[in-house]
DNA sequence: CGCATAAATGACTAATTAGTCAATCTCAGA
DNA sequence: TCTGAGATTGACTAATTAGTCATTTATGCG
C-alpha cells in the first residue's frame, strides 16, 4: 500500500503499472494479487486507510481545546502538520477524492467519519460564534484553505512556515467569524 | 482537443488512449497523430489553451470597476462563471494543473498571462485595501476558495448558487480585507 | 524431524497501448 | 476534366497492461 500511494501520486492511478506496484514493494505480482484482488481494491483500501488517518490527526486534542476559536485553530494545524508530514497521502487525498477509481461505498465509509466537523461548525454557527453560511459551504472553505496553504507551503518553501500557517489561519478566521 | 478534454477530465491522462480520443472526435488515429505528434503534446496544447481563456475570462471588465473591492469581486464572479460554464474546462484545470505531464515550458508560457493578477493584488496591499500578507499566499488563497465555489455547487447543486457565489466571496472578502 | 497448510513466486495470456506508414481520398486551380 | 500536394485513413507493430495459476518456498505444530 505504500508503494502504490507512492506510484499513484507520482504518475496517476492509470499511469502505475501493478508490475511497478510489486516492484516497488519488493514483491512478486501474484503477491499483490493475493491481497489485493483487483487495482481498484487497492485503491480504495488505500483512500479508505489514508482519509481514516487524516480524520483522526484532525480531530486530535479538540475537546482539550476551551474556546471554539481554539478549537477550530487546532483543527486547523492539526490539518496542516498531517498534510507536511504525510505528504504522499496528502496529494493522494487530493487527487482521489473526486476519482471515478473510488467507489461510493468507500466514499460513504469514509464520509462517516466526518460528522464531528460537522458537529463543531453546527455548535459554531449556533453559539453566533462563525457567519451563518451554509454548513457545508463553511466546511469546503476551511478544508480547502488548509489544502491551499499546505500545496503553497509544498511548492513555496517559504523560510517562516509557522507565519504562513499562523497567516492562513488568519485568512480563514476573519472570513469566517461573526464579528 | 475537445474530445480529448472531455476524455481526460473523465478518465484521466493515463485512462484515456488515443483510439478514445480519435474515435469521440470522429477522426482516425493517423489523424490525431498528424496534429499532435505525442499524446504529451495534446495535452500540453489543451493546458495552454484552457489556462488562457481562463486568464482572458477572469480580467474581463476589471479595469470598469471603480473600488478595489469591486475590482475583486468582479475577478471573483468572472472565475466562477466561468468554471460553471465550462465544466469540463474546469476539472481539467484542477486535475492537470500540477500534473507530471505538463511541461515547464508550458507551465512558464501560462503564468505570463497572470501578471494583472499580481499587480491588482500588489495594489491593494500597498493602498491599504487588504492586510499586507504574502502577494502569492493571498493569490493562493483566492482562487482556491474561487475554485471551492465552484466545485461546491458543481456537486451540490443548490436551489440558490447566487447565494452561495455571494456567501464565498464574502468569507473571501472579509478574510482579507483590512478593517 | 515430518507433515499440512498458507504464502509467495514469476512465467504466462489475452487484451490494450502509443505511435507508424503505405495507400487512399479531397479539392483548388489549370 | 485532369493534376498533384496535402489531408485522412485504419491495419499494423512492438511494447505494455491487468490478472492467472501451477509450482515452489515458508511456517506452525506435534
Amino acid at each position: 500500500m505504500k508503494a502504490a500511494l507512492k506510484l499513484f501520486t507520482e504518475m496517476g492511478f492509470h499511469g502505475t503499472s501493478t508490475a511497478q506496484i510489486s516492484k516497488e514493494a519488493g514483491v512478486a505480482t501474484g503477491t499483490l494479487f493475493n491481497y489485493f484482488p483487483t487495482k481498484e481494491d487497492l485503491i480504495n483500501g488505500l483512500y479508505f486507510d489514508v482519509k481514516g488517518q487524516l480524520s483522526r490527526s484532525m480531530g486530535r486534542e479538540i475537546q482539550a481545546q476551551s474556546t471554539f476559536q481554539d478549537k477550530l485553530r487546532k483543527m486547523w494545524y492539526n490539518l496542516i502538520e498531517w498534510g507536511l508530514d504525510n505528504q504522499n497521502d496528502f496529494l493522494f487525498v487530493g487527487q482521489f477524492c473526486s476519482s471515478p477509481y473510488i467507489t461510493n461505498y468507500t466514499r460513504e465509509e469514509v464520509m462517516k467519519e466526518y460528522v464531528f466537523l460537522h458537529d463543531l461548525v453546527k455548535e459554531g454557527i449556533a453559539n453566533g460564534e462563525i457567519r451563518d453560511y451554509s454548513e457545508e459551504l463553511t466546511i469546503a472553505m476551511f478544508y480547502q484553505a488548509s489544502r491551499t496553504v499546505v500545496n503553497f507551503i509544498l511548492d513555496s518553501e517559504p523560510q517562516d512556515k509557522n507565519k504562513v500557517i499562523e497567516d492562513g489561519f488568519q485568512i480563514v478566521w476573519e472570513g469566517l467569524a461573526k464579528k
